[in-house]
DNA sequence: GCCATTTGACCTAG
DNA sequence: CTAGGTCAAATGGC
């Protein structure tokens, strides 16, 4: 059975932790307290197990380390219904440039792609939520050392009223001006924090400053600014966006807002 | 009443 | 034997 973990990053604002909607609709069968680890381990399975015979499951578990972040493994791909919608709803140049580099195993249902493939309402997720690739945690933390949040969990009721506020002062503690457009003043620092560290949340980024810049960014990697989230280009692979990308376009985005803005 | 979640019990691989 | 994974009864929300 094919299995493969993702790292999502959640964004505790938006309330959608626990939730970790990945375009499927999954039903928690257990719970375990896992050895070694400060979080228990939720298992959950497809919806549609017992009418469609989806054998597809997940595994949630907060990581020790950074309990911002959410480790989920996914076992089995997804039979019913719901992964044959999901297929459909996004250009299949996404699924190119994004799946390759998200997993272990070598399946081809993957439900990075499904989840991105999901439009409108995956998208949404897809700001709010974030998913790197394992092998890339490391670096990114390095280079983003104000993701990384000291464990201070100790057993308080308000840890992620706690690690909000943390996250959140960091974030405009740490982020240039020439990172926060002026032009998105009236967007929440914050968002820009959910809007994410890999190639796929570089555009997040891009797409809060200046749609007309993401053109630019992608296919002249080189000419980057004093921002140093920038500097993450290093981190793009080229092939990961083609000439036809659709992010590359700004008619793109038009069809849907930004739901990250302060009230 | 239906459905999802919770949680202690049970199963099983190592 | 132990830890991880699953089952299923109890519980709660709608």
């Amino acid at each position: 059975m094919p299995r493969w973990t993702e790292q999502v990053k959640i964004c505790s604002r938006t309330g959608l932790e626990g939730s970790l909607d990945d375009g499927y609709s999954w039903r928690k069968y257990g719970q375990k307290d896992i050895l070694g680890a400060k979080f228990p381990r939720g298992y959950y399975r497809c919806t549609h197990r017992n009418v469609q015979g989806c054998l597809a499951t997940k595994q949630v578990q907060r990581s020790d380390e950074d309990p911002t972040t959410i480790e989920v493994t996914y076992r089995g791909r997804h039979t019913c219904t719901q992964a044959k919608y999901l297929n459909k709803a996004f250009p299949s140049n996404i699924k190119k440039g994004l799946g390759e580099n998200q997993f272990h195993s070598d399946e081809t249902n993957q439900p990075i792609k499904e989840k991105i493939q999901e439009t409108p309402v995956g998208i949404f997720a897809f700001e709010t939520e974030h998913r790197v690739k394992t092998e890339e945690l490391e670096i990114k933390e390095d280079i983003f050392p104000w993701f990384s949040f000291p464990s201070q969990s100790n057993g308080s009721e308000n840890e992620d009223v706690l690690l909000e506020s943390t996250f959140e002062n960091h974030f405009t503690e740490s982020f240039s001006p020439a990172f926060i457009s002026p032009a998105t003043s009236e967007s929440n620092p914050f968002c820009l924090s959910a809007c994410y560290l890999n190639s796929t949340e570089l555009l997040c980024q891009q797409i809060q400053t200046s749609e007309s810049d993401i053109t630019e960014t992608f296919s002249a990697p080189t000419s980057v600014t004093n921002s140093p989230i920038l500097d993450l280009d290093i981190l793009l692979h080229k092939g990961d966006f083609d000439t036809d990308f659709p992010f590359n376009n700004p008619d793109f985005f038009s069809s849907f807002e930004l739901p990250c803005t302060s009230t």
